[in-house]
DNA sequence: TTGACTACCATAAATTCCCATGTTATCCCA
DNA sequence: TGGGATAACATGGGAATTTATGGTAGTCAA
């Protein structure tokens, strides 16, 4: 499970440390980290190798010859399978610097199967979306039903 | 089962003991605990991984675009995993104690399935609600599932 | 030989672990 | 049933470890 947010700073090299809590995660269950470019969003994800299977078997569901399918192998194209140095620190390619555009800051969070890194002000921006969501619609239905 | 309040106190390091019931709760089911933000009040939420498993399992049965799944990608953002001390103290998260407006002390409510950890002054206000309600539209009805 | 990349070392700050202590609750036996 | 012994609990503090991050030296390729 990836849960919780950090801000973690990315130096001249590209480089950033993947908070703790996500890579004591990885490690326990023998994964590797594939980052790629958000379907959704202008951040990046990063999941795990398995979990990376997951989306290229849904997009095999999909009419081969569709634009959708298309567009999501274009999409997933440009992922990479990241090595951790001995600080539990990573690259973040170029490429996926530049969709997310990032500079010096990240912010890591997890939400659960996977992970985003978003650039501060992008990450700011979706935050607010949520809060003026659940303001206006309240909390998915689910919680509720739990509860 | 999460049942009864308690009053405790928070340390400078965010420190708090779990009330016991609670902390035995967690052992015997041998589940971890996960603190979020609750997405209805000004508090935290506390439950068990396999609740918290649940809606991360919900989030791929759901529309990937849809509000529902956005909502709860950002509520595992601000979910956290949390560790015991040997004592059954946890730290909790500065994110958390800012959104609940936690300073030195905790009121812990269990709610059955979760349990709410509420700021005192939060606390009384809520009490308050409850009772004025209470009163004037008299006790609830409560509609029983059979097993 | 230069530039990019990788592996490793260093350090400060934050976090975790564990021991100590007072207080409350529980037990047990007279 | 009273009261002392014992255990459980909540809380404080300090030592040890982990984490995030800066830096340097070595390696490979152009």
């Amino acid at each position: 499970m990836f849960l919780s947010t950090s801000h973690n700073k990315i130096d001249l090299k590209c480089r950033v440390s993947i908070p703790a809590s996500f890579r004591v995660n990885l490690e326990k269950s023998n994964e590797t980290l594939i980052l790629f470019k958000s379907l959704q969003f202008k951040c990046i994800e990063g999941a795990t190798s398995t979990r990376m299977q997951a989306y290229i078997d849904a997009i095999d569901e999909l009419d081969a010859l569709s634009d959708d399918a298309f567009l999501l192998r274009m999409m997933m194209a440009d992922s990479f399978e990241i090595k951790f140095d001995i600080n539990g620190r990573v690259v973040i390619p170029d490429t996926l610097m530049n969709f997310a555009s990032l500079s010096d800051k990240a912010v890591f969070m997890g939400i659960g199967q996977s992970f985003y890194i978003w650039s501060p002000t992008e990450y700011e921006n979706q935050y607010m979306k949520s809060q003026k969501i659940l303001k206006e619609k309240g909390p998915p239905k689910l919680i509720l039903k739990k509860n």
